[in-house]
DNA sequence: CCTTTTTTAGGAATAATTACCAATACTATG
DNA sequence: CATAGTATTGGTAATTATTCCTAAAAAAGG
C-alpha cells in the first residue's frame, strides 16, 4: 500500500470524508477549490483514482452515469433516486443473500457484486406532490 | 403505446434481437449501417431509446461504461466480465431473495433494482493462461 | 545541495451521448 | 390525389465526463 500523501491527495481526501456524501469528481473539484484555488480538476480525478486503487476510498460506478466517490469503504450496499440521482447506503444482510458463497457463476471467476436499488427519494416524492 | 415502425426504427429492433446479444450502441450502428448506409448514429441512439422506453428492449447502464441494450426483456439479472466489459444474463431466483417485496427502502419509491455481479469470464481467464 | 522520481497544473484530446435543425417522410383529411 | 401538419431522419455541432500530455514544481534520496 504505502501510499504517500501529498497535499492535494490529502486534501481530497479531507474533504470527501467531511462531506460523508457520495461526490463526483466535480463536486470535489468545486469544494476543494474553496481551499486551494490553484488545483487541477484533472489532479482529483487522478486523485480519486489513486484512493480508491488503494481502498482509502470507496468507487460507485451506478446506473451509467457520472461516477461517485464514497468516504465509507465499509461493505454497504446503495440505493439511488432516479430523479435526482442522489445515493444514498443501504445495509444489507449480505449472508443471508447467499449470493457471495459462490466463487463461479456461468464460467466467470467472481470478484464483487452490486445490488442496486433504484426509486425515488423522499425529496423528490415530495416535490412531486406539490 | 402504439409505437409507430419506421423502417430505421424496425432495422434497429430486428438486428438488436438477431443478435442475441447485449450490444453498444455503435456496436448496432455498425450493423444496421450494412443494410441501411445513410442511416445516422443519432437515429440509432435515439431509436434505442424510444424502444427501451416503450418497453420492447432494454437497457443496461452497467459499470459506468458505454450503455448497452438488451433484446431480452425477460426479467433477469446480469453479470459481466471487468477485463472484456462483455455482459451475460444471468437467472437467479428472485422472489427467493425476497428483495422486491418491499415497496419503500429508506423512504425511497421502490421502483426496481439491478444485481450485477463482476468477474473474469471463460475466455479471458483461458487468454490470461497464455 | 544535486540528481532522480513523482506529482502537479493546465490545456488539449477523446469518447460517448445529446441537441439542433433543415430536409424528408408519413398521415389524415378535404 | 393534393396538401397541410406532424414525426422522424441525417448530418453536424455541442456537451459531458474523463483521460492524456507536457513542462514545471515538489519531494525523496543520496
Amino acid at each position: 500500500m504505502q501510499l504517500r500523501m501529498t497535499n492535494q491527495r490529502e486534501m481530497i481526501l479531507q474533504e470527501l470524508k467531511k462531506s460523508k456524501d457520495h461526490l463526483t469528481a466535480d463536486e470535489l473539484y468545486e469544494r476543494v477549490k474553496k481551499k486551494m484555488p490553484r488545483i487541477s480538476l484533472a489532479t482529483v480525478y487522478r486523485n480519486l483514482e489513486i484512493l480508491s486503487e488503494a481502498g482509502m476510498i470507496g468507487k460507485l460506478e451506478v446506473s451509467g452515469r457520472q461516477k461517485r466517490f464514497d468516504w465509507d469503504t465499509g461493505e454497504h450496499d446503495h440505493i439511488h433516486c432516479i430523479q435526482c440521482h442522489r445515493v444514498d447506503n443501504l445495509n444489507l444482510n449480505r449472508k443471508e443473500l447467499g449470493l457471495l458463497s459462490s466463487e463461479t457463476i456461468k464460467g466467470y471467476r467472481i470478484s464483487g457484486y452490486r445490488l442496486e436499488f433504484s426509486g425515488v427519494c423522499s425529496q423528490c416524492l415530495k416535490k412531486n406532490r406539490k
